[in-house]
DNA sequence: TTCTCTGACTTAACAGTGTAAACTTAACGC
DNA sequence: GCGTTAAGTTTACACTGTTAAGTCAGAGAA
């Protein structure tokens, strides 16, 4: 019979991923199981197969897409803001905001980890690379050396990522004390991410 | 027969708990399955649960050993030692070393969150906010304030527990740039976490 | 038209998971 | 010896990701 479901492969495919992203984001992603999406797509979860190598690829590239959207953000947040200090904060603020808006997404980027992870080198991870990179531009600009970023800001930055990644993860996990009131926990640690950004007036 | 695997009951439960212990360190989380204890301790996975309630059961009581192992190793990191700062410094230290030496049960600890978590309230995590107390203290006397923790000390606790954890997740998920120097990385982190620490002649 | 081939998809199956219900069996008190 | 109880086992259910083999429509060539 002609087929009532989807289209030949690339709109399966698109199916597929739409299925997977849309419970991801509505049911976390222990949901997430090959005969569910294709029990909701209408298909076998074995014709998943037929386009993505295997889970961890459909993952990835839920992963890419979240990242993708990550860089957006990023990139919109501090759109025509000058001041290399507040860009930092911007960028911060943006990051926090990603996570809590989107913590499904921000669980299978940032914490899950892959089974197969090796196979998938840091190449899909380079938009996550270039937001370090961003943000240690940022940086340098802020340290007096715009344009001139060097590798000690590519270090900061990670350190920086990290005060973030970690407050995120805590409060996401719940793992922070119930008496800890949550947006002054996240403000508290925005501030120590930055300490060791000058402020525009004292720069080196 | 008689038993020639393991006697009555209260040894069954240790050898079960022991088992997972040692397959947890040796092979991660993953490798942890119920019926996988139960063939290494000689008893069948429903066996099991006769002693745990479910697997979260028994990876809370694992979660507990560590936990308690990691409390130790803070005390006994600061022994001895009286300037604040170099107290927290040391408090930083020796949770990064744990990390880095018991990775299995940190993930299973602090990154791994059991299914039905809510079943085990905050009580299996005293140990947890007791050290976030004892890092508060360490920051109250800091701050010239011996014996007197605030609700802000308490809070910066957090934030520094915050970039500590963010750090560690990041390096043990692998998720840090190639280009970045481990070691350089979790001293900058500990350096970072600890900023807003005053140093013993500038108390105010 | 018929034949073959290809690509998309399905069916059936494997080996594994956590867990509940029902069954067995050894030990103990009476 | 009897009944009870606790400790373990067997069996089964409903899942999981994944592979191998089978089906079957459509295109291209003879």
């Amino acid at each position: 019979m002609f087929m009532a479901r989807a289209k030949p492969s690339k709109e399966l495919r698109a199916s597929i991923l739409d299925e997977a992203r849309q419970t991801l984001v509505a049911e976390g992603y222990r949901a997430l199981s090959m005969r569910r999406i294709a029990r909701a797509v209408g298909c076998t979860a074995t014709s998943i197969y037929l386009h993505f190598r295997d889970k961890d690829d459909l993952l990835h590239a839920l992963i890419h897409e979240g990242l993708e959207r990550l860089h957006e953000q990023l990139l919109a947040s501090v759109d025509g803001i000058e001041d290399p200090l507040r860009r930092c904060q911007r960028l911060c603020r943006s990051y926090l905001e990603f996570a809590l808006e989107n913590r499904e997404y921000y669980e299978v980027i940032f914490s899950l980890h892959p089974e197969h992870m090796k196979r998938y080198p840091q190449a899909l991870y380079r938009r996550a690379r270039e937001n370090l990179e961003y943000f240690a531009d940022a940086l340098a600009a802020a340290a007096g050396r715009a344009g001139d970023r060097r590798d000690e800001d590519i270090l900061h930055a990670h350190v920086i990522w990290a005060q973030l990644h970690g407050a995120v993860s805590l409060h996401l996990d719940e793992r922070l004390d119930f008496r800890i009131d949550v947006l002054a926990f996240l403000d508290a640690a925005v501030a120590n991410a930055l300490c060791a950004v000058p402020h525009p007036d004292e720069q080196e």
